[in-house]
DNA sequence: GCTGGTGTCTGTATCGATCTAGAAGCTATC
DNA sequence: GATAGCTTCTAGATCGATACAGACACCAGC
C-alpha cells in the first residue's frame, strides 16, 4: 500500500508520525494509550493525521514486549482441531469463554496438543499467549507440559488436575450416578455403558475393571466410579455390567463400538452413553440393528449439549452448564491476568434432564409396534 | 515457580543464561536458532543448563518484534464463534487450514467480527498476527477493514471479492444450478428454496427479488443466481419460486423459517436448502408437518458437510470439497508468508452427491404409506 | 514577587531478543 | 612463515513501543 519512491517500505512507527508532526514519539503513544495525558486537541490532530497516512496505530508486538501482554489467551485442546470442534459441547464451552475474554479484548489462540511429536511442542512453547486455557486433556500429556514452561497464568477444564492450577470442574460422579439411578428407577437390570476413550490410544471394545481403573482420562475415570457407586447401591455387580469404550467422542464411532452389545440374548436394555455424541451414536446403532428407542433400548447421554434436544427421540442427559463453564474459565482467567489469585470455582451442580429416550423396562412403546 | 530469594521473581533471559555461563547472549540464542553456528558440545551445555534453570527458550514476543513474525494466523469469523463453529462445514474446514498451517508451526487466532461497536475493533486491529484469514464475512463487514489496516497477508474464503486480495472460492452459481436441475429432473415443478442470511440484520421469512438482488452476503447472491438460471432455463419463473430466508445458518432457524412455506394446497413439493445445516432444518420441520422425505418432499442441500451422510434420510446435496479449501487457505497464506505471490487458485469444482432425501415427484414412498 | 499546584508535553531507559560484521584461534598450503 | 580458509564465538545496533521522572508554562493565592 504505502510505497516509497524508493522502491522501499516505509514502515510507519510512532516515531515516524511523531516527526512528521513536531511532537514526542510519547505523545503520540499517549494519544492512544492514555488520553488523560494531552489536551483533547492534539489528539484530535494525531490521530487525523494517522489516519491520513495510514498508520493503524502501536505495532502489537512492540507493545507486547514492552507491556508483557498480547491479548490473546491460548487454549489447549486434545488431538487436532476437527475432533475437538466437531462436539457441539465443545463448542458451546469454548463460545461462553470467548464471549467473556472479549471484555478484555482478548481472543483465543487454538493449539492441537498432538502428543506424536517432540518438535511438535514448539509452537506451544513458543506461542505468544498471555494465559493458557487447557481443555479435558489426559493425564500427563506432553502438551500440557509444553504451556506450563513460560510460568504464564493457565486454567484447567475437567482435568488434568495440577498442584497449584486452578480447576474448572462438575461432580461427574453425581452425574453419572443420577444416569444410572435413574434407569435403575425405570425397572432396568440389564445395564450397558459406552464410554469415551479412556486413553489417548484409540482402543475400541470391552473394558475391563484394569482398563477402567487405568483411566488417564480422569473425567472417565470419575464418571465410571459414580455409575459403579450408583449400580453397586442398587445391588447390580458392577464387573457384570458391560463397559465398551469408543475409540473417539464422536457418533460414528460410538456407532461403531456398541453395535456388537445391542444384540444377543442378554442384550441390555438400558445404555448410559457418557457423552451426547456417543449417545447420539447409539441411537444410529440402535436403528441399524432394528430397535426402537425407547421402547427397545433406553438411552441416557450426558452433557446436556446443543444436540440433544434436537436428536430423535430427544435425549435424556445428564445435564451440565457449557456456556456458564466456559464463562467461568474466563472469568478465572480475567483473574489471574489482573494478579489475582482467585480460589477455584465450586464443581457446578449437574442434573439429569428427562426427556424420552429412556423409559420403563419393557417397553411401553409396543402397543404401536409397526416393524 | 522460580523466586527470588529478595522476592523479585528474577526473570530468566538469554543474557541471564549467557552470564551463568560466562559466554555471550548471541551465542545462547543460537544455541536455539541455529544450531550450525556453534559446537555440539556448547549447544548441549547451554540447552542442558537452559532446562536446569527452568529456561524455556527465547520469549515470543521479543522475537515476534525483532523477526517480525509471531507465528499466528488471525481467523476473522462472523458473528460469535458459537455460530460459526456449530456449522460442521467451517469446522471441516477450519480444520484443513489448521491442518496446513501446522507444517509452519502457526496456530490460529480467532476473532469474532461483531460489527455492533466500534470498539470491538481495536483487538482486531491490535491482534498480533502474521496474517489473517477471513472467513465469509458480509460485503463491507468494519471488521475485515480493520484486520487489513496492518497490510499483513490477508486472504479471503468466498467472499468479500477485495481488489488484489487472493480468494479462495468456488462456483456458488453451477453448485445451486446443479441442485434445481436435480430436482427439476425428478419431475419437481413445485419449488422451494430455503436460503442462508441475505443480509446480517437476522431477517427472517419470504425474500422478494429485490432483497436477493441487495444481499451482501455474496455466496447467496451467487448461488441464488445459479438457481434462477436453471429455474428460467427448464421455463420456471423464478420470480414465481418462493426463496424464503433464514434468521441464521443452522437447523433450529431453517425449520423455523421454512415451516410456513410447508403446508398448503401449493406447497412446494421440492426444497433447495443453500447449506447442509439449513437442509437438516427442513428435514426438522418436514417431520414436524407430518411430511415424509422423500416420498412427500424432497430436498438437496449444499455443503456435503459432515452431517450430511448422517442425516436422515441421508442427504442429496452439492459436495465442496471442505477440507481442501481449508488446506488451500493455508497453502495461501504460507506462499504470502513466504513473501511469494501465488496466483488465487482456480474455484474448486463442485458436483451433486445423491443420496435419498429426494426423489421422483409423486412419491414413489406413497406405497407403503402407514401416516 | 514568590510559592505551589495543574495541565501538557518530552527525554531516556528499558522490554528481550536477532542480525550483521567481524575477531580469535586453528589448521592446511605453498 | 606468511596467507588463506575454516569454525566458533562476540559486540553492538536494531526492532517499536511504554513507563517514569522531570521540564515548562500558566494560574491562583498570599
Amino acid at each position: 500500500m504505502q510505497k516509497h519512491p524508493d522502491g522501499s517500505s516505509p514502515r510507519l512507527t510512532l516515531l515516524t508520525l511523531a516527526q512528521d508532526l513536531g511532537i514526542s514519539r510519547a505523545t503520540v503513544s499517549n494519544a492512544y494509550n492514555r488520553p488523560d495525558q494531552l489536551s483533547a486537541a492534539l489528539r484530535e490532530r494525531i490521530l487525523a493525521r494517522a489516519a491520513e497516512l495510514g498508520f493503524a496505530g502501536p505495532d502489537p508486538m512492540a507493545r507486547g514486549l514492552r507491556r508483557g501482554r498480547v491479548g490473546a489467551v491460548g487454549v489447549l485442546v486434545d488431538e487436532g482441531l476437527s475432533r475437538a470442534f466437531s462436539d457441539p459441547a465443545v463448542v458451546d464451552l469454548l463460545d461462553g469463554l470467548a464471549r467473556e475474554l472479549q471484555a478484555d479484548g482478548l481472543g483465543l489462540l487454538l493449539h492441537a496438543g498432538r502428543a506424536d511429536d517432540e518438535a511438535a511442542l514448539r509452537p506451544i512453547q513458543d506461542a505468544a499467549v498471555d494465559a493458557w486455557v487447557v481443555l479435558s486433556m489426559p493425564d500427563g500429556h506432553p502438551a500440557v507440559a509444553a504451556a506450563r514452561t513460560r510460568n504464564r497464568p493457565l486454567v484447567v477444564l475437567d482435568q488434568p488436575v495440577l498442584p497449584g492450577v486452578p480447576l474448572v470442574g462438575i461432580d461427574d460422579a453425581a452425574g453419572a450416578a443420577a444416569a444410572i439411578a435413574h434407569l435403575l428407577a425405570l425397572g432396568h437390570r440389564r445395564l450397558g455403558v459406552l464410554a469415551m476413550p479412556l486413553r489417548p490410544d484409540r482402543q475400541e471394545g470391552p473394558a475391563g475393571l484394569a482398563r477402567q481403573a487405568g483411566a488417564t482420562y480422569q473425567v472417565m475415570r470419575r464418571r465410571l466410579a459414580g455409575a459403579a457407586s450408583a449400580a453397586e447401591a442398587a445391588g447390580l455387580s458392577w464387573d457384570r455390567v458391560p463397559v465398551v469404550e469408543s475409540a473417539a467422542n464422536d457418533p460414528d464411532a460410538g456407532a461403531r463400538a456398541v453395535a456388537g452389545l445391542l444384540t444377543g440374548d442378554d442384550a441390555p436394555t438400558a445404555l448410559f452413553a457418557c457423552s451426547d455424541q456417543l449417545a447420539l451414536g447409539v441411537l444410529r446403532a440402535a436403528r441399524a440393528a432394528g430397535l426402537r428407542v425407547p421402547a427397545d433400548l433406553s438411552v441416557v447421554g450426558f452433557d446436556d449439549s446443543s444436540a440433544a434436544p434436537s436428536a430423535d427421540p430427544p435425549l435424556t442427559t445428564v445435564r451440565q452448564p457449557l456456556r456458564d463453564r466456559g464463562r467461568e474459565l474466563g472469568v478465572l482467567v480475567r483473574a489471574l491476568l489482573r494478579g489475582e489469585t482467585p480460589p477455584a470455582p465450586e464443581p457446578a451442580p449437574v442434573h439429569l434432564v428427562v426427556r424420552s429416550s429412556a423409559a420403563p423396562v419393557g417397553g411401553g412403546g409396543a402397543a404401536d409396534a409397526r416393524g
